[in-house]
DNA sequence: CGGGTTATTGAGGGGCGTCAACAACCGTGG
DNA sequence: CCACGGTTGTTGACGCCCCTCAATAACCCG
């Protein structure tokens, strides 16, 4: 892990789809004062587990993994955060953190203080508040995903894999193409299945048109077909059902 | 559903292990004067997922369950909730209902509305921090028990279920038995699996001594061989591992 | 006592975890 | 440039777990 100097919060482009999207230009810059910025390369733990901290980290670049070892030594991935997302704010009453994040490839973060964060907010209440709505949208979000996880086949599993993988990754070119730093042991610990399970499953989806795969290379070809085999209907489409 | 004329909230039994338990006599005022009382019978639903309301319900007598309805027709029931817990308190931001509640057996419940609610703390501050204490909880909760559900086999998804069956319904007598109102198919509705595979798990768990089970009658006769069936280091202990 | 629901048990088959062999990839060094 | 070893990805074979269907038994309530 290196510290880094500093990055400016004001000309930050992660800021507006951050925590801090609606804070005032005299809110932020408590933040841009008092943050600390750190750079992790890939495989490098963030935050460990039961790790006491007042503090939360904001992705800057990169890609990361929140996860969580169980008693037989088997990982599972929580979920995947990209630039923008928050990270650490899942802690106990002694403010021991609730789960591990690591580095998938390099990434940046900007680690804010609690107690400065709080001031870049209008009020407390406002400061709890954007907490609770945070917090009730990955209640709802984890729910969802605990009965996708128990109901769902491998196959539908990670097709739901790649779609959350498609919306932390950016497309490399105009072809959609992906450089995935992920690898198949990652996605099978997404899906709660084996890596051998995951190269069928991600065949199979090959097989059908889908998507093209091979190594860390993912294109979508039919994204609306994907999110279909994950078991989602369409929610694009909004049809009512007369 | 049948609305009830009305529970005093000071003699009110469950008072301590609820919600409320901190508030003082003047804030239980508040609630005691404007709460509403309702009784649902068996398999009623308490609350519906979607509908909006700006209200809580707080367990008073029975077990009711909170589950969700997948998209194949499958049901999962989320959690058990007893006399004491809160229901509802999940909702979007436009105070829609995030899971269905449904009575297991017969069940009182006290709506409480949200803004009387906040009354009843000394502050709006107070009233956000129980929020966000129980949202909390209920996340790393609900991340423990997600990674459970996906890496155990059925016994084990089994032998979890009946420590939390265990932990809602209270013994009848000296024996500690229990008479649950669960079938075998909202067990596995629970374990993510069918009522064929609860009766055999069941059956196992018979074979090795560790509990009585016939239809609705259950006795845990060891607990500690229970949660080491279900995975879980037996905690109880408490041993330093110098 | 009879009819409906619920629980149990068996048989069959498919999905998936496991092991193992092989192929592909990648960085290093000759 | 190729040789190489280590990591990662792919594919096949095997066996077990568990889902499904079906038959029987137990239970509950009138």
């Amino acid at each position: 892990m290196i510290s880094l100097s500093h990055i400016n919060c004001f000309t930050c482009p992660v800021r507006h789809c951050s925590f801090l999207s609606h804070s005032s230009p005299e809110q932020l810059e408590v933040i841009d004062k008092t943050k600390q910025c750190h750079r992790y390369s890939k495989g490098q733990r963030i935050i460990s587990r039961n790790e006491r901290s007042g503090s939360v980290m904001v992705i800057y670049e990169g890609i990361a993994k929140i996860h969580l070892e169980a008693h037989r030594g088997r990982s599972f991935i929580l979920q995947l955060i990209k630039p923008g997302d928050i990270a650490g704010h899942l802690c106990d009453h002694h403010n021991r953190h609730g789960a591990d994040v690591t580095a998938v490839e390099e990434v940046t973060v900007c680690e804010l203080n609690l107690a400065d964060l709080e001031k870049s907010h209008p009020s407390f209440e406002a400061f709890q508040k954007a907490f609770i709505d945070m917090y009730r949208q990955e209640i709802m979000a984890l729910q969802e995903r605990t009965i996708r996880l128990v109901q769902m086949n491998v196959r539908e599993k990670v097709a739901d894999a790649l779609v959350r993988i498609a919306d932390v990754y950016e497309a490399e070119n105009g072809n959609g193409t992906m450089r995935i730093s992920l690898n198949r042991q990652e996605i099978s610990e997404m899906t709660g299945t084996t890596k051998e399970q995951v190269s069928r499953a991600l065949g199979e989806l090959r097989d059908l048109g889908i998507i093209e795969a091979s190594g860390k290379s993912l294109r979508i070809i039919q994204p609306v077909e994907l999110t279909t085999q994950a078991g989602m209907e369409a929610a694009a489409q909004g049809q009512p059902r007369s």
